[in-house]
DNA sequence: TGAGAAGGTTACAAAAAGGTAACCTTCTAT
DNA sequence: ATAGAAGGTTACCTTTTTGTAACCTTCTCA
């Protein structure tokens, strides 16, 4: 019935009730793959549907599309179609995207940093 | 078998062959609940289980335990359990944790400003 | 004695998210 | 004709996540 945690906190919004700043910007970045697709839109630019599916060769055709149509509800990205053929379609951050993006480059630092202090306790594990 | 996301990502950071930076953060803050139990104990201090539980009369008790446990394997937030009659446990953030805090910080402005924007648009499409 | 407080666990069910595989469109090149 | 390119859709299925409800422990207070 209800569609997600995106569409359900949506519906709070609108009817006014609900303190849920933190919750409606985890929503919007919640998903598998949408960190890493902001990433690359916001940091490299514009990407295509299949250099995107290049870049997680992991991905399926329908989870990607998924995870796009998602981000451009949430007016994350944009998408340009061309009217070309075969087809071109092109996505990119919208300037509200754009504004995401020091959370996201944050999760990075946070992430990697993470990362180091895993490998450096597993040397003094081994040592 | 595999028993989620986070533990996904943490195979591949021990097997030393991953990009996951992103990953690993969002995996740790994904969670109905996690980022707002993470505010409160950062921002706020420590609580108590029964504390939690006030503060999100719509979360159970099985969720909250849940929560707790995996912030918990995760390094982010500390239980300590007095030897009182009832129980008292109360848990916090550990050092690790508040490094994170920023980043939920963030997310609660972001959430704040876009609720905002909201309103306007609500407002001047009433007009 | 038996209800309640504070925390915990377990079996089970429901919802959401992710994934697979097949299909479609329109044109171009073989 | 037919295969492929670029993107899209659909039906179906599996895994993860969240939730419900019941139970347990130990002590205190009525």
């Amino acid at each position: 019935m209800s569609e997600s945690l995106r569409e359900e906190i949506k519906q709070k919004i609108l009817n006014g009730d609900y303190h849920c700043e933190k919750e409606l910007t985890l929503s919007i970045i919640s998903g598998k793959w949408k960190v890493v697709i902001l990433w690359h839109l916001g940091v490299e630019g514009p990407h295509r549907f299949s250099d995107l599916q290049k870049l997680f060769p992991k991905i399926s055709h329908k989870i990607l599309t998924n995870q796009l149509r998602e981000l451009m509800e949430d007016g994350i990205v944009d998408r340009v179609v061309y009217p070309d053929i075969p087809p071109k379609v092109e996505y990119s951050m919208t300037e509200l995207g754009m504004t995401l993006l020091p959370i996201v480059e944050m999760m990075y630092e946070w992430g990697k940093k993470r990362i180091e202090m895993f490998k450096k306790e597993m040397d003094a594990a081994q040592s």
